[in-house]
DNA sequence: ACCTGAACACCGTTCAAGT
DNA sequence: ACCTGAACACCGTTCAAGT
């Protein structure tokens, strides 16, 4: 039932959905509890996308650039399942597929199973975050630049001089452009912890950096 | 209003909003146009955050993470706020705050303007991620960090080797590890864009406006 | 100008009653 | 076992009518 590609998330009802099936609301509680487990169900079953591998002569970082930019275009095509997407998701067999082939990926690469994790979910959590924040603009894209450059040619430049002083400059910067040079540098980032000493093996000795919160 | 907090986001309505505020939902929409409208001012006024200034003498890497940290522990600590922030919200003068404070940050580390917009971006999307991921999680805590073990331990080792392997030390791996990790890493990636040259001037900005300034 | 009461068209969920 | 019809308690939004 991908059919919400077709109407969008806010038609994803239960009346709706029975319709589509051919029934009434009521008896889709005889296979499910609730919205919101059909919902993960739908979920998991829209994420079968890294089918596809990724060219076999590129090293990690390509690869793990590859899969990441396949996921977010998927997303990008399928807004309905990118508006759905929580974190709370990562135990269907199709996001455990994602989570297995990154550990594969990094601890091949050199880092520790723990730090690979960290890695496979940091990437997950900006290609995901990158698609919510681009998801409401897309459909705008011709006018999005220029009422951006509008917006911030307009404020106060008291207030806010880099914005008002860079505003055409600032308002041709895409979303696949804030993508690209996120991705690169989270790619960069991990390679260096895999360059560094002492982060091959699992130690949770503590790092350099202070990782104390209050 | 932030009393969102009490009652949490599916408590929003308009009813309940009248009757904390003393009226009827219908005057609400001579003072708004839509639900959507009264969310978006509500947000920017619950982002009022970065006030505190982070400590003068650290670079701007320690500068950017400790802000960085900040954002995330507010939105944690008021999970209403951030279920309902999406990418569409820049343009609310406590974001604006937001940008103009990173454009500062990263321009004076070196950066060209349209990296620095992009950075800052990518930074923003990282952390309303990280918490979007941890939000239904926190408050099964305690229980959270066996439940994923049970599941990693629990799949079909054929498929998901990787994931049974190290069920344990995945399972250990709390919101908070994943969050230092890929904030180090963006941020070092950052770092290894202004080192690298071409990168600290704009290159396909031929128009006169002048990109970078004292 | 601002507010009210009442309605409209929805929504998720439940439940006795059918077969 | 599975489905149905009808109801329940909500929701966002509108609008004639008040003051």
């Amino acid at each position: 039932m991908a059919l919400l590609d077709t109407r969008g998330v806010a038609a994803l009802t239960m009346r709706n959905i029975a319709e589509g099936l051919g029934c009434t609301q009521a008896s889709l509680y005889r296979h499910v509890r609730n919205r919101e487990e059909l919902v993960t169900l739908l979920i998991d079953r829209a994420i079968s996308v890294a089918s596809s591998a990724p060219p076999d002569d590129a090293d990690w970082v390509g690869k793990a650039a590859w899969s990441a930019r396949l996921f977010r275009d998927h997303l990008l095509r399928h807004p309905g399942v990118a508006s759905l997407l929580r974190g709370t998701e990562r135990l269907g067999p199709n996001s455990l597929a994602g989570v297995q082939y990154s550990l594969d990926l990094f601890i091949g690469a050199g880092l520790s199973p723990r730090l690979a994790y960290a890695a496979a979910s940091s990437l997950a959590t900006f290609v995901i975050g990158s698609v919510h924040f681009n998801l409401g603009l897309d459909a705008s894209d011709p006018e999005e630049s220029r009422h951006r450059r509008l917006l911030y040619r307009s404020r106060d430049p008291a207030a806010f001089p880099l914005i008002v002083q860079h505003a055409d400059t600032l308002a041709e910067v895409s979303g696949d452009d804030e993508f690209e040079i996120g991705l690169n540098a989270l790619l960069t980032g991990f390679r260096a912890l895999i360059q560094s000493p002492d982060n091959t093996r699992d130690q949770d000795a503590d790092r350099g950096e202070a990782c104390s919160r209050s």
